[in-house]
DNA sequence: AGTGAAAGTCAACTGTA
DNA sequence: TACAGTTGACTTTCACT
């Protein structure tokens, strides 16, 4: 689908706070409550907004520390590369995870509670994946920014 | 705050989905309608839940090229850091960024609309920020897993 | 901390232009 | 595609356990 303006900026609006009623958003887009109902109706029809959710704060819940983890296969035969995908993908700890070009395969982003349970990851649940070769983490010092919402 | 089972599954189906009312909540949970809104407000007041949004599916939105790039800088004096990373949080394209050990000092998330965009966004946009010694850029070629929830 | 019921507000679906 | 009005369902509050 496309989108006009206020398309574009009601997509904003949601990506930024979900919980605004359709009146608060019409008074924002200068339009009726019907049709802002109709728009949100047709992007989540459509696919374009997938889902709502509650976002959570890591460090009130004891998950600061956040690890990026490169990995490489030892080899790349079509069954060991979905076994791993399924493997990693189970893993809680680990809330993304891409194939990547460069010298290594795969780019993991990893949350624990501090660096010994990293260190318990890593050992109990990573590397005990089979045909992962090596691997290389690096830590997050600080978070600059994060955020959810794409600019359309 | 210290969380029970019942706040721990609530913080998962409030991540999983936050448009469930109360109600369906209250059934899941094996709780009242009022329990359920009470220990909701108690995470909101308590900043465990920081903001509710919209998630949008890339693809629907032609973003659909994400790039992972390594930055160096060229010094790291405290004035250069903070206006380095005021001008990458600034840029739309960058989702997310982080200070992390290692060889270089910074880790973005970029994603924009095709290999073109991104040669723009690299040259007009990130490398005109000034103090940048080196960059390195991965690609993703497949994005395995992605989420935002964090389990309690 | 929990419950049930009352009061106010909203989403969702009509009709109509 | 936009609007206004109706209805049932929801959030929120309150008195109480």
């Amino acid at each position: 689908m496309t989108f006009d303006a206020i398309d574009k900026k009601l997509l904003a609006l949601l990506q930024a706070d979900s919980k605004q009623t359709n009146k608060q958003l019409s008074l924002k887009l200068n339009l009726s409550v019907t049709a802002v109902y109709e728009r949100i109706k047709k992007l989540e029809n459509n696919g374009v907004i997938s889902k709502y959710v509650a976002l959570v704060k890591k460090d009130k819940v004891e998950k600061d520390f956040v690890a990026f983890c490169h990995i490489k296969l030892i080899q790349h035969s079509q069954a060991y590369v979905v076994k791993f995908e399924k493997e990693v993908a189970n893993l809680e700890e680990v809330l993304e995870c891409y194939h990547i070009s460069g010298d290594y395969d795969y780019l993991l982003k990893v949350i624990v509670e501090d660096m010994e349970a990293f260190r318990e990851f890593m050992v109990n649940k990573l590397t005990s994946i089979n045909h992962i070769g090596s691997t290389h983490s690096m830590f997050v010092i600080n978070e600059v920014k994060h955020t959810t919402a794409i600019t359309v």
